[in-house]
DNA sequence: ACAAGATGGGACATAATTGTCCTATAATGG
DNA sequence: CCATTATAGGACAATTATGTCCCATCTTGT
């Protein structure tokens, strides 16, 4: 009685989701896709992606919701809460790593939005925030670096090293020089923060 | 005879670098927008930017031109022959700073028309490559940075820094906090690289 | 003030994309 | 194996952006 339009069977959720991994992917790369391109990279036929999600809002509102689930389950994964600030840091960068479309899209899609309305920090994830204050207060990392410019620092070097593997590198080598670039972006001064020698 | 059919009197080239500048303005928010919307941004009808470029695509190639003589006329301004390395790429991003849209629309129209045939390096600008190849020399970049990579993380910055500094902060500490990050970024194992004694 | 040049703004045809609907076909599950 | 469910694929109208013309009006330089 509570969804008696839309049930759950098996087959659907495999095709929604199926659907709903083709539209990151290719909306990743090009905001102004036409319907037409995710469904063939979905495999499945224009009319059925729009039984699936009538307008094209109703997809993107969708891809959101996938995306965000995403980060949470990575995020979780890095255990933010233990051991030295810094290092879970790196571990959540490791995390994102692997997350290369649904945060790409997800930095693109928030961008068209925020055309007015966006104040300083609704760009900002309140779990990495926590964590960063957590390395000032812990030492970890450098006080002299504001939190938020550190979050966006975060994202760039992402995506820095996903353009960077793309253009031909290895993703080992592109993690390995994001990791270092970051442990040198925060490093307390006086202590050059270790760069390198631990690799992944 | 050479162009008998334009003449570049005072009047259209006043009107013609306002559509472009305009262009470069709205694109580099919304790859996608209408012509009519750049046409307003830039004050004239869209009959009037249809006969200055007739195709999309016109436009599109005007721009690159235009954004690249920006990019010369600034890489000149910062003397990347001049002095120690490191300082001449400090120079070069504080000059590229205020290149705003420029950069970012060249960038973003770059993506797409890499779809496959980008080599690693079509990105790169031979200048600062030259100029980052002379700091590994000159021993005032780290040379365990590789040049790519320093590259990548050049526009990385100055993108982020246009962000901070849209989002609310001020447009000098947006960019005083890039140049400490480049810094830390560069700076040869064992020198600190002296990343930072005035706040804000 | 006059003539050449440039612009604004609207009308129109043309694509391209979107959203809706229908039917035959395939798959799924009991 | 059969009934249910889901899908492919095409037809269609509506919407949007593009490209082309035309003419009245405004600028410019002389």
């Amino acid at each position: 009685m509570s969804r008696d339009t839309i049930i759950d069977t098996p087959a659907r959720i495999r095709t929604r989701t199926a659907i709903l991994k083709a539209a990151v992917s290719v909306l990743s790369q090009n905001q102004a896709a036409p319907l037409g391109e995710i469904a063939d990279a979905a495999g499945v036929a224009r009319s059925t992606l729009h039984r699936y999600f009538p307008e094209r809002t109703d997809l993107i509102d969708a891809m959101r919701q996938f995306a965000d689930d995403e980060i949470t389950v990575a995020t979780a994964r890095a255990r933010p809460e233990d051991g030295p600030a810094a290092e879970a840091l790196i571990r959540l960068c490791h995390e994102y790593f692997d997350l290369w479309d649904s945060l790409t899209w997800l930095y693109l899609d928030s961008l068209k939005e925020c055309g007015d309305a966006s104040s300083f920090d609704d760009q900002l994830d309140p779990n990495v925030s926590r964590l960063i204050e957590r390395g000032h207060l812990d030492g970890t990392i450098d006080r002299a670096v504001p939190n938020a410019w550190i979050q966006h620092l975060l994202w760039a070097l992402l995506y820095t090293a996903w353009e960077y593997a793309r253009l031909g590198s290895s993703k080992h080598e592109a993690l390995t020089l994001m990791l270092d670039s970051l442990r040198r972006l925060i490093a307390p001064a006086g202590n050059p923060g270790q760069t390198f020698p631990s690799h992944t």
